[in-house]
DNA sequence: TCTCCATGTGTACAGTTGTTCACAATATGT
DNA sequence: ACATATTGTGAACAACTGTACACATGGAGA
């Protein structure tokens, strides 16, 4: 296949990968962002980097890869230890907080990304979240707790909710990790935003002709 | 005061600020943009640049106060235009469209900045989200729709729906403004966000305390 | 009217950028 | 064990960057 790795698999590329992400997680945007920079944080001459790279779009649509992994990570996290329906919502915020802090810089990524970056990050990040929201419904629709909605409207409510859950992002990335007090803030204010979208879609049904 | 201003006042200034806004409108992102680059878009040499800012950063803290009027011209316009409360969510997503495509260039900063920009500049907006937010809590206390809501539900409410609105201009922002079908799709999905919000709103009490 | 000071210009410079090219080292397939 | 393809290196380049300085200009306050 042509996917049988160099010499010592991608160690340079990794390197570079993880350098930009050093980066961006010190507060420097990802957009701007040079390859001599890159190369310097990573210890590697600058020309190395076209050996891995065409430019510094192309590293940044290899980062988002990463950051699915990261998101299927905690996806699988949340499933396996989210059971009692609950404490679903606050636990599951948990671990998303958990994960943003165990992968600041990733997350950093991400939410940059988000808006404005490279048309074509931008659009891979936004798949990202599309997929993880189907997922959660999925998940919502096998756990039985929302048999009143239909595809459409279950797909709306979490698509709502993956974006309150992406907008903390911004909230948790903007302040100190170890600040534990505004961190319970962030925590308990999306908890809150969860229940207040589920409250809504539990009576969703009643309005919808309106 | 010391706000006399100079011969002409402030027409190189705006011309600079109305450069940076040109170049992030079409496609750059802003923290990617340099002194050379700003001076060249709006013909002026670069030395011009420091009679006015300090830097880069202090250009955009400027643009974010700009930015603040578009806002509360938009919301003025609101307050005007949204009467009768059946219409209210449809007809307030439409505003904002119209604006957002009236001003692309400085939804397309504000979006910029929400994620990663210099500390300063992301906490301005989103303190004038802050004051959006107050704002739209103050005007659905008045219309009184939500009087079952205490304060602090009612602010948790208008949050998310600011949070949702602003999380709709990153979609507004990736697709054409001429694509009306799409654009169309974005005032639905985000109206029908809005309603679901406030179904949840409306059915808040009955589960506050579990 | 004269003077001053905010504003705009031109030149200059050292540092950085992206990218090319020829070359060195080394793991891999045979 | 040898040839080869892949990966890392160093020197080089022209283009660009931020910033400093000395200077021109013209409006406002006296």
């Amino acid at each position: 296949m042509a996917d049988k790795q160099r010499r010592k698999p991608g160690e340079t590329r990794d390197k570079l990968m993880t350098a930009a992400l050093s980066l961006v997680g010190k507060g420097r945007h990802f957009a701007s962002l040079g390859i001599r920079e890159v190369t310097r944080e990573a210890g590697i001459v600058p020309t190395s980097f076209y050996r891995h790279f065409r430019n510094m779009d192309d590293l940044g649509l290899q980062l988002v890869d990463e950051l699915g992994l990261v998101l299927r990570k905690m996806m699988r996290e949340a499933r396996a230890n989210v059971l009692q329906a609950d404490k679903l919502m606050a636990e599951s915020v948990a671990i998303f907080v958990r994960h943003v802090e165990a992968n600041r810089s990733f997350f950093f990524f991400m939410a940059q990304g988000l808006a404005g970056e490279s048309h074509a990050v931008q659009e891979s990040i936004r798949s990202e979240m599309r997929f993880f929201t189907s997922e959660l419904a999925n998940d919502l629709r096998r756990m039985r707790l929302v048999e009143h909605l239909n595809d459409r409207d279950l797909d709306m409510t979490c698509d709502l909710v993956v974006r309150s859950v992406a907008f903390s992002l911004t909230d948790l990335l903007g302040i100190s990790p170890d600040d534990e007090y505004q961190v319970e803030q962030v925590r308990n204010r999306t908890t809150r935003f969860l229940q207040l979208i589920f409250v809504g879609a539990a009576h969703w049904r009643s309005v919808e002709g309106s």
